[in-house]
RNA sequence: GGGCCUGUAGCUUAGUCAGGUAGAGCGACGGACUCUUAAUCCGUCGGUCGCGGGUUCGAACCCCGUCAGGCCCGCCA
């Protein structure tokens, strides 16, 4: 069973109707590793919903939170709204200073300026959350039944933190954080509380109120996330590890969520995905791969496949490389294998049924749309690269596939076509995918030639010298080379590759030498025969 | 220091909850297609299940210990 299946199943033991829940802070560029938290809770709806239940899933904007500090990408003047809620503060300009202008006349916040770019790559990932803003939900009263009980338990809710987290908080903590006068959640002491208002000094020595009914501060984080489950209703959420630890924010918040009258939602806790090599995703580092940056280079199923294909738990490492490759091949299996004949198997054992039930599962979940029928394309990942690299336009590589007027390409093909020319023209393609042509090769690669491997390496070039310069010929020139001397054809395309492209295998090589001048070609051989000569 | 998660073939992993012959995919290697060679098909190789102990007729799985990596215990999600 999926592990998506499993979660859903638990579920159902509980209840038909469940909310299902994720949630971000919008604090810098999204990256792949948020694109887990949303996928992981997208397909656990989804497997909800395949079980009969009825979901809501939905997204929560933490745009409440304060932003931090001075971020790398950030210019020093944002230091003045440290503290301050990211949901309003004004988005960075191109400088990475804060656009105020822009922001008093109607313009973004901070936290929307990172968050939009995300829905918009969730949209076309399949993902569609109902969104909840954190900061609109606390400043239009959704959290003043949480709030009040937060503010009058507060010993209760002191007394889990310290006990289960194991830290000891101040003598003046208190469950709810302030604005403070200049706009600021940092530095904030609380003085004094009568609902609904918190009595506050601040750093600047100013003294004020809170109203918790009209979002003049929020509650703290480990008493955010339960109030949260506790108002919408929460039944489900998968997080990152970082809140599943003991001790950590789950630990407390299933806790105070009791304090709510709210029994704590179904966890799943889900492992980091870092870049290969290079150690955690962090948008502060730069060490990223933006969800839009992603979807340029490839499908959005094998964005969802990568997510579908591990369990939650299991780090993840990626690269926009081989990864890739071996990701979007390992998708196209998928599509093109028969899984009723697969299932209808006679001697099928327990463990081979529950692997493909587990890949039916991983691609239901790759799938964009539920309702989604799978397109078989007929053309590999690696075959794509290879015409893209070699035809000179479009019209030559869908007539190469067989396409014609009567005939188009599919908007899908036409789509994979697009994301593999940026993949090619970017830096992320792989020296391995790179069709490259050797004009001086390497002495090295001819040392261990066989005399059988010379002789044909010799017949070939008469072959390609004395032949018309077109698809066909060239690709009879070089197994007729081998076939001369009574040899396999297989040794005549292991010498043509390693004269021609340093390596033992390759893409087909009449139509890339055929783009070739037949002299340069030619050359190529006269140099290698020249090397194994010597 | 205390706690949680992860460790299975060269790589990605299933199996751990309910102990019963370690199972896939990729790669590698070999062969076939008398040849559209990054293709397809067939086959082969490959595992002291991190390590040590214990329980058991039987342990990848349960228990104890230990090593390695990650995370939490700071209003850093």
């Amino acid at each position: 069973m999926h592990w998506a299946d499993v979660t859903a199943q638990a579920l159902a033991h509980k209840g038909p109707k469940h909310i299902i829940s994720t949630g971000i802070t919008p604090s810098g560029e999204f990256h792949i590793g948020h694109l887990r938290e949303i996928l992981t809770g997208d397909m656990i709806s989804r497997a909800a919903k395949n079980a009969g239940l009825d979901v809501d899933f939905i997204f929560i904007v933490d745009d409440a939170d304060p932003l931090r500090k001075v971020y790398p990408f950030l210019h020093e003047e944002y230091s003045k709204f440290i503290g301050h809620q990211i949901g309003s503060i004004p988005a960075p300009d191109k400088e990475g200073k804060p656009d105020i202008n822009s922001f008093e006349n109607g313009g973004i916040s901070y936290a929307d300026y990172f968050l939009n770019p995300f829905l918009e790559a969730l949209e076309k990932i399949g993902v569609k959350p109902r969104i909840i803003k954190n900061l609109n939900s606390y400043q239009s009263g959704k959290f003043n039944d949480v709030s009040k009980i937060a503010c009058d338990k507060a010993e209760e809710i002191k007394e889990i933190i310290e006990r289960v987290s194991g830290r000891e908080l101040p003598e003046k903590w208190f469950p709810w954080s302030p604005l403070d006068s200049k706009g600021s959640l940092e530095g904030v002491e609380v003085t004094g509380y009568d609902f609904p208002l918190v009595y506050w000094k601040d750093s600047h020595g100013v003294e004020g109120e809170s109203d918790i009914t009209k979002g003049e501060g929020k509650l703290p984080w480990r008493i955010d996330w339960p109030a949260k489950w506790a108002w919408i209703g929460v039944t489900c959420e998968a997080f990152g590890k970082d809140h599943g630890a003991a001790g950590g924010s789950y630990s407390t918040g299933r806790e105070i969520s009791q304090l709510f009258g709210h029994a704590p939602p179904q966890p799943l806790t889900y492992e980091w995905i870092s870049l290969k090599g290079k150690g955690a995703m962090s948008s502060s580092s730069g060490n990223t791969i933006g969800p839009m940056e992603a979807l340029e280079l490839v499908p959005p199923e094998i964005l969802r496949l990568l997510i579908a294909q591990s369990k939650p738990n299991k780090a993840i490492e990626f690269d926009t490389g081989m990864s890739l490759v071996n990701l979007a091949d390992e998708y196209e299996r998928l599509i093109s294998r028969n899984f009723q004949e697969e299932l209808s198997a006679d001697d099928l054992s327990r463990r081979k049924r529950v692997q493909i039930e587990d890949a039916i599962g991983a691609l239901n979940m790759s799938k964009i749309s539920i309702d989604d029928s799978f397109e078989t394309s007929n053309v590999s990942f690696r075959h794509l690269s290879l015409l893209a690299q070699t035809k000179s336009s479009d019209e030559l590589i869908w007539e190469s596939l067989g396409y014609n007027e009567n005939n188009n390409p599919s908007k899908s093909l036409i789509d994979r076509l697009e994301r593999m020319k940026l993949w090619i023209k970017s830096k992320h393609l792989p020296e391995e995918m790179r069709i490259s042509i050797i004009d001086n090769p390497q002495s090295e690669t001819f040392a261990e030639f066989s005399a059988d491997e010379l002789k044909i390496l010799s017949t070939m070039k008469k072959e390609l010298t004395n032949c018309q310069w077109n698809v066909d010929d060239i690709g009879n020139a070089i197994p007729n080379s081998a076939k001369s001397h009574n040899l396999s054809p297989r040794i005549a395309y292991r010498v043509a590759y390693l004269t021609f492209m340093g390596r033992e295998r390759g893409p087909r090589l009449a139509p890339i030498l055929v783009e070739l001048e037949q002299s340069r070609v030619v050359k190529i051989i006269e140099n290698c025969l020249s090397i194994t000569d010597s």
